[in-house]
DNA sequence: CAAATATTATGATATATATCAATATTGATA
DNA sequence: TATCAATATTGATATATATCATAATATTTG
C-alpha cells in the first residue's frame, strides 16, 4: 500500500462517517494515533481474501469493488462501495482472514484503522456500538437483497437493475461512465460477458439508453424500472 | 403467537444462547422479566415483512425459515435457522419493520426478547456488544455466501448443494426427511419445482440418493460434493 | 368418508442462456 | 510507432432451464 498521509486529523477530517460523533475526543485522538491514510490507484488491488484483517477499511473518495474469487481466475463481484462508507464490514469481525478481496475501480482515498482499536472502542463506547451494529445491518441488507433479487430476474431484468443502480446509488445521475468493463459487469450479476455486450445493444437499439464506449446514458427510466421489476 | 410458558428462568435456560455468558446476574434477571417463551406448530407463520420489529428472537428447538414473498404469492427462502440460534439478525437492527417473514418448517420453540432491552444491554455491556457484532457476521456470511454461490452453479449443483446442507449443517446425518417441499426446495435454491423433482428422480437413478417421500439418504457423498463443487 | 386441493412426477416443447467462432476495437507495452 | 493482449461486438449453434400438459399420489377439508 502507498502514499501514505497523516497530515490531517480525523477531528477535522472532511470525510469523517458519522459513526465517528459518537466517538469521545478521547477516542477521536486515539483513532487519529492508529489510522493510516492511503491512495490507491484505479485497477490496483487494496487485499486479498486470506490475508490477515489488521483495518476497519473507510472509503473517502473514489469507488472499492468487494469480489471473490473463483476456480480459474474467475471472479465474482460481491458489492461496490461508494464514498464515506466501511467496506467489508460483512465479515471482518467474524473471520480473522478476508473472505473477500478488494480492488478500487476508480482513483480511491482510504483510511485504513487498526481493527484492535475499533474493538477496544466498541467494548467501551455503547452507543458507538450499537450505531456500528446498525450500519452492519445495513449494509449486509442492501448486498443480501441485490443478491436475492438477481435469482428471480432473467438477463434482461438483471442489466436493467444495474443500469439503475449506477444511476441512482452510485453516480446520481442519469449519464455517467461505466467504471468497469463488459466482463465486470458479468461478474456482478451472474452472467455472460457476451450477453452483457447483447443486452446492452438490444436496450440502445430499443431506445432505452445510449451508449458510448464506457459512457452510458439513461434515456427511458420507467421503462427499465419496469424491466427490473418485472424480471 | 401462542402458548406462552415462563416458568423457567434465563439463568438456568438449557438452551441458552453462549452470548448471554457475556451478561451480568442482573442483566440476566432483566432479559428474564422481557422475554416470552412460545410454541409454534410446523407452519406457522411466526412474523411476516412489515410488522413492527419488537423482538429478537431465539430459536431454541424446531427449524424456522426466513422467507421473502414476491408479487403473486412467490415466495424466496433466505435462509433456514437451526436451533440454538438467532433468527432474523440481519436486519432487526437497521431497519423497524421486519424485511422478512418467519414460519415453523417444524414445531419449534422460541424466546422472543424484547429488543428494546437487547439494545439498552449493547449500550452498556461492551463484551456482549461485540460478540453480537461477531455473531451478526457470522449469519450474514453464510446467508450471503450460499447465494453467491447459488449465482456460479447450475441446477445439478444447486441440488446437490442444498443435499449436502441438509445432510451436514441441519440434520448432521445422511438419512433425513426432508422438512420442505419440492416447491419449497425450489425457492431455497431458484429454481422450478418441476426441476427438483427431475433432478432428485436423476440423482436416484444414478445411486446418489436414496428417495422415499419426505425420506432423503445420501448414498454417494463424494460425488454429490463434486457435482456440487463443480456447479 | 368423499370431495377438493396441493404435492409429486414425467414427458413434450418453447425459451433463455451459454458456448463457440470470427472480427473489430481499444489499451498497454516494448 | 508497431506489436501484443485484453476488451467489445455480432452471429450461429448447443445446452440448460422454464413452461405447458397430464396424471398419480398424498393431504386437507367439509
Amino acid at each position: 500500500m502507498s502514499n501514505t498521509t497523516r497530515e490531517n486529523g480525523c477531528d477535522v477530517c472532511i470525510y469523517k462517517s458519522y459513526l465517528f460523533n459518537y466517538l469521545t475526543k478521547q477516542e477521536i485522538a486515539w483513532v487519529n494515533l492508529n489510522k493510516e491514510d492511503i491512495f490507491i490507484k484505479k485497477g490496483e488491488i487494496i487485499c486479498q481474501e486470506g490475508e490477515i484483517i489488521k483495518h476497519l477499511v473507510y472509503l473517502k473518495e473514489g469507488l472499492v469493488k468487494l469480489y471473490k474469487t473463483g476456480p480459474g481466475r474467475t471472479q465474482q463481484i460481491i458489492s461496490i462501495t461508494t464514498p464515506r462508507d466501511f467496506i467489508g464490514l460483512l465479515s471482518i469481525f467474524s473471520n480473522t482472514e478476508y473472505l473477500y478481496s478488494l480492488a478500487a475501480l476508480e482513483d480511491s482515498s482510504l483510511c485504513l484503522i487498526e481493527l484492535d482499536v475499533i474493538k477496544k472502542i466498541i467494548l467501551q463506547n455503547g452507543k458507538f456500538a450499537l450505531s456500528l451494529i446498525e450500519k452492519i445491518n445495513r449494509i449486509s441488507d442492501v448486498v443480501l437483497s441485490n443478491k436475492v433479487e438477481l435469482g428471480i430476474k432473467q438477463l434482461r431484468g438483471r442489466i436493467a437493475h444495474i443500469l439503475l443502480m449506477f444511476a441512482d446509488k452510485i453516480y446520481r445521475s442519469d449519464i455517467y461512465e461505466l467504471p468497469v468493463s463488459r466482463k465486470e459487469v458479468g461478474e456482478l450479476i451472474d452472467m455472460r460477458t457476451e450477453n452483457v455486450v447483447r443486452i446492452l445493444s438490444e436496450f440502445r437499439k430499443d431506445q432505452l439508453i445510449g451508449i458510448e464506449g464506457k459512457k452510458i446514458e439513461i434515456k427511458n427510466k420507467s421503462m427499465l424500472k419496469k424491466i427490473s421489476e418485472l424480471g
